[in-house]
DNA sequence: AATGAATGAGCCTTCATTCAT
DNA sequence: TATGAATGAAGGCTCATTCAT
């Protein structure tokens, strides 16, 4: 009997080195030799578990997302109020393990990408959609008169935006926290006189 | 006897070519040769006008930034309050011809690998901090008060994100304008009781 | 406890796999891999029962040969005149057995490869001396005078120009039988004013 | 000004090369990189003549057929009797330049990889048709009653025949000509008394 | 005996870059 | 100035073979 169950074993480890490998040499220089030698196994190996690199920077983009969305998960389960379930989504994303530049960089690299590979483009715009729906889900409820469909947009964009920027400059949000930036976005537009409400 | 004044021509078409099949193929798939044909001319000429492809990226950047900037350049002569000239500033990073499918593919493209290039991540910090100086002094004369480095930080971001979204998904900003977010963002943020104010 | 006698089992299982893969995907396709699944066993074992990839082959061949030489055999014991012994080596090559499109197309792959193996050379030479003087010595019986080291070639030079054509085109011997060619060859070459008589 | 006109000299050479490869390694071993350095140019350039390999081993396979074919029409020029025409088919197969161990080898390893691919199936059956119908054409006019469709069937196997035992023993037809055998296999069959008349 | 994970060499192909013309 | 032929270094991927279990 060979090592049983290396299957999921080594597919993390490959997209954990496909990450870091994105954020060490950028994704042109990401080679599947350099991102195996990162795992710690041979070249060869790397297809054995996915069916051609396109496949490995998918799976990366996904693993990412997924933790985004289990960061929102973990922290909606502890919300009661419309405007903490806000601050849940927001803070997910924010969270270390998600807004750390080997992260945002990986991100940034593969979201560039998408326009040229449907796979991409389709995980990313579903991702889209579900933190849109769970934003104008809890927008309306906080303020029934608002523009919920550009609100939730505006938000998500601010969002990726502070991400984008992040991945340029890691020291740029040393002092300003991006959670800060997006809560307090949020509170003015559902405060009187804002354009939201 | 050789055309006169052909360098700045040909590299204008060089570089316009850039970005047209950054956008058509992605960054990966716009080899020099694809450029070139583009272009109407032989590979063998841009390395006659470009030392390296990666200045040829670079320039493509840089024409890029440098239309960003003559777009507000031009409606900042016809601003005459504050207020105007933040609208100046917004509105030129939609302009049609900034903010279309072809140039945001081909920024974000670039923006992603920018970590791995000291010239390009020079460039768009030097872009980061003009537009953030004049956004802040402009800011300030609207609300002495104000946390003018975080709102400015905060719209940049925005604007951002919204070339970022709108280069996945070219058809998103059809029915709500990227303009009117960023507008309505900095209305709510000045506004009474905003966070910023 | 080991299964016993496993060993002729699996290498006839393997060579029968070997055929048919080479017949399918052709020789360049035929992997280690794609035989081992075909025969329902794993790669690894491959090697336990064969040195290398090259005695799979050259056992695959082999077979071929011995299958071959066995239906003449057979159909020699049951001949009593030299004309009858002819008949028989000449339809043992058209059993339908042997001359099937997935024993043709393996056969022919081999044959090409063999100037480029001492192992397939040796066999294949081995196996048409064998044929050559069979042939040779019964024709001796049929008529002195012919020159039978030519018309033994001659014989020998049809059919395997019959196999490759057979190779090429499955249906191309539907309606015209290969063994009425040869055997109208050979009556017409021993037959009074025939140029091998 | 580059060098031009460069194509169809470098077509040739590497269409030769790869000619030479595979007598010399084997089909399997004649890679991109073994041709070109045969060809004396590097691995690259082949990708600039030849859109890939199997284009390469197709041409190769073309200008094979193509140069039996120009001996042929070189030869029937100057035949005026069908009997002539015949002979004529039959020398240009056995040329020296196309009966050689270098052409027979190469010969034999794509006719037996033409399973595997449509276009060499079908130059191969292009000519096959084109000699089956010269054959037959003559063969009418020699003798009104045979089964013209049979005997040129095996006059063409009879040459295929040969020409893949050249290629495993290229000293085996040193002292028989393999040019004689056939021209006696027609001779006896449109004897009278033979089966073809 | 048998598995399938793992290796590493090598293949085809692409591409930035150079160079003769 | 301009061409496109030519180079050579990778890159992704395949595959015979080995090995731990």
């Amino acid at each position: 009997m060979p090592k049983l169950g290396m299957g999921p074993v080594r597919r993390r480890q490959l997209v954990d080195a496909t990450i870091t490998s994105i954020h060490e040499f950028g994704l042109a220089d990401a080679t599947v030799t350099r991102i195996a030698k990162k795992a710690g196994v041979s070249p060869g190996i790397v297809h054995h578990y996915f069916a051609d690199k396109d496949e490995l920077l998918f799976e990366s983009m996904r693993l990412m997302l997924k933790n985004l969305r289990s960061q929102a998960v973990a922290r909606l389960t502890k919300a009661h109020t419309p405007h903490e379930r806000i601050s849940a989504i927001i803070d997910a994303s924010f969270a270390p393990e998600q807004f750390s530049p080997k992260v945002t960089t990986a991100w940034l690299a593969l979201y560039a990408s998408a326009p040229q590979s449907k796979n991409l483009t389709r995980i990313l715009t579903l991702y889209h959609h579900r933190l849109r729906s769970n934003l104008i889900y809890n927008l309306k409820q906080i303020s029934p008169s608002a523009n919920h469909v550009q609100l939730a947009e505006a938000i998500s964009a601010l969002i990726d935006g502070l991400y984008l920027r992040g991945a340029l400059n890691p020291s740029l949000y040393k002092t300003t926290s991006p959670k800060t930036i997006v809560s307090d976005f949020v509170q003015s537009a559902l405060t009187k006189g804002g354009q939201y409400v």
